[in-house]
DNA sequence: ATCGCACTCCCCCAAAAGGTGGAGATCAAG
DNA sequence: CTTGATCTCCACCTTTTGGGGGAGTGCGAT
């Protein structure tokens, strides 16, 4: 199957030379172009490109309103690369929330941007090193504080790190005796122990501590509420 | 000036086999290898290597470990690569907290591993592609699920919202009500109302689905508990 | 063998949370 | 001006939660 590609680029010389990169691979289609933001939506419901290579800086809309637009309604479908020439500082943040999967400076190599399109592809997502670098200290910058309670969590026992994983699908004392086969008194003790350990008051600054501490993980929750 | 590097798995035929993937490169050295995390730690304060690859599973002491030991003291010079045979999800958060700059798995293609080395080495940060999504993911706090809830979300007031960011706090209903200067009864209907709306059975899953829906994200809190 | 620890479960009690069914006030829109 | 929505609060009631005691089992370390 080849891959359905949409460049967007207010210039048209740099459309083309993106264009030519990824024409010569096989398997790869460049299937439309675009030149602003409003054309790129228009292209992006007419096409269904697997995935759009975008540019920031644009006429009538820019790239990352472009993205957050389009992703709202195929988000399932389509994958997005932002294309800036330099200077990701700003935009970054920005446009990952917008739901980009790739942020890829221009003076990329051929044979890189071929490889990050097909990376995306495959449900990876693929930074410049430098964002790469970026986004981990921001990470680990915002994990100073949640690192307290990452390493007051280590002194839970398996079982309550059980208990307290199942505190963050937000299930109820019953609920999570039935899960792990225990008496409700059981969790009862394990719950209150949790607490006690972890300083906390109640189960839903529990579940907040879960969250910040990355026990918990926004999006591999099988949430059935 | 030529890269030095340590190289670190507990199987000898793993080491040799970056070694020699390595040392076709005229420009990278490996000083040395290690078979322990402690040992790895030992040959890291001897060579100073600019480039440590690190396995995870090690006997005596882990990688994880390691690394953050190792760059406790040498954080300005040395960079770490984390390498992992699979199943990034359980250690990408330690490793990125312990500072690692790159979290690669062992499948990785030699020139790819080649071409992380020197990205590293420049200072940027390399991350395998489903652990960069993941990283994404995380700071963007938006994962498929989260548009459900998101529209659920809207339909609450204004108000309730608030009220919902306050129980995504950890807060009980007398501290969201002394933090929005109403009555603590006026809390409890909102708190009602929100469990209603959105289906949810008590303040726990308030809090869950918060975090679920974007609508409250990891590391913007101010978790004072 | 004894100690500590984790895990299991029990009882009792108080506090918090949640549900129901109100009420008054404001304010924007029809 | 009436309607609807929002925000504020109340009273009454039930359920859940959390704390404070135990207590028995098994297991690994000393």
């Amino acid at each position: 199957m080849t891959l359905k590609i949409l460049v967007v680029d207010d210039q048209a010389l740099v459309r083309r030379g993106f264009a030519m990169v990824l024409g010569n691979e096989t398997d790869i289609e460049v299937v439309a172009e675009a030149g602003t933001g409003l054309e790129a939506i228009q292209a992006a419901h007419q096409h269904q490109p697997d995935i759009i290579l975008m540019d920031i800086r644009m006429p009538e809309l820019d790239g990352l309103e472009a993205t957050a637009r389009i992703l709202e309604t195929q988000r399932e479908s389509t994958r997005i690369i932002i294309l800036t020439t330099f200077d990701p500082d700003e935009y970054i943040y920005r446009a990952l929330r917008a739901g980009a999967s790739g942020f890829v400076l221009k003076d990329i190599p051929p044979e890189s941007l071929v490889a990050a399109v097909r990376t995306v592809a495959d449900g990876g997502a693929m930074l410049d090193p430098t964002v790469t670098r970026r986004l981990i200290g921001r990470f680990a910058g915002k994990l100073g504080a949640a690192q307290n309670y990452a390493s007051r969590i280590d002194r839970l026992t398996d079982r309550e790190r059980e208990v307290l994983q199942s505190l963050a699908d937000g299930k109820s004392n019953q609920e999570i005796a039935d899960a792990l086969f225990i008496g409700a008194a059981t969790v009862k003790s394990h719950v209150s122990s949790i607490l006690s350990k972890l300083e906390l008051r109640d189960r839903a600054q529990a579940v907040v501590l879960a969250y910040e501490s990355g026990l918990a993980r926004v999006g591999e929750r099988d949430v059935e509420f």
